[in-house]
DNA sequence: GACCAGGCACATC
DNA sequence: GATGTGCATGGT
């Protein structure tokens, strides 16, 4: 159900932040595999710790379905090391190997010629694989035409009165605020969510408001 | 030394 | 269902 302001102000969000940051160029990464990686990797963990890992797949000439799939999970960790929670992940970067193996022939292409709303359930179906990392997939490797919803999105559009509540919203119910109100265009998708992430990064770092948005912390876990 | 980062699964109540 | 906890490195 398209909202005309709710539509109109995304829309002016956007353009304040693509004036501010320029193009993001997201996702980095060369190919759609690397991409799929570093989405895995990326869970909680800071981006520069991710390129860390990244480069010691490149630097073993490991980053392709077939190297990775040859590689002992224990070797894996050891290369991810550097990205954290590297048992945890290795393990989350085999079961999608071996889902890729056995569904799609280990074919990335033809995985993505499935239709996307069941392709999103696969993702979500596999374990280690949730919301935000399915949808970074399909968005950012597949060219689909789904919006990301991350943890900078749920705390700046919630504490601006987008959604009703904090940082509990739902993850499809921020979703649909983008999708339903945003023209379906996975450019703007790409973008929007590349500079929200940006502000984000921001935010934290100058404690000052940006673009008429303040200062916004995570909630601290006890 | 404390806090945080482009999450997710699982146990417990 | 909601809440708490484990998984872990590296930058600020």
């Amino acid at each position: 159900m398209k909202d005309k302001k709710i539509s109109r102000s995304l829309l002016i969000i956007y353009d304040l932040l693509y004036k501010k940051f320029g193009p993001r160029h997201w996702w980095p990464g060369e190919t759609k595999f690397e991409v799929i990686i570093g989405a895995i990797l990326t869970q909680n963990t800071a981006w520069v710790n991710v390129e860390k890992a990244v480069r010691n797949l490149k630097k073993e000439k490991a980053l392709s379905v077939s190297k990775l799939c040859r590689m002992p999970e224990k070797k894996l960790a050891g290369l991810i090391r550097p990205s954290g929670y590297y048992n945890v992940k290795a393990n989350r970067i085999k079961i999608f190997l071996k889902f890729l193996n056995t569904r799609y022939n280990s074919s990335i292409n033809r995985m993505f010629k499935t239709d996307l709303c069941k392709l999103r359930e696969e993702l979500l179906a596999l374990k280690g694989i949730g919301q935000e990392t399915a949808d970074s997939i399909l968005l950012y490797a597949g060219n689909k035409p789904v919006f990301v919803i991350d943890a900078y999105t749920k705390r700046v559009f919630s504490r601006h009165g987008f959604v009703s509540h904090d940082q509990d919203v739902e993850y499809r119910e921020m979703q649909s605020l983008f999708m339903d109100n945003l023209p379906e265009d996975v450019r703007l998708f790409n973008e929007f969510h590349a500079l929200i992430v940006e502000l984000g990064k921001s935010i934290c770092k100058s404690k000052k408001p940006l673009c008429g948005i303040c200062p916004i912390r995570s909630i601290r876990r006890k």
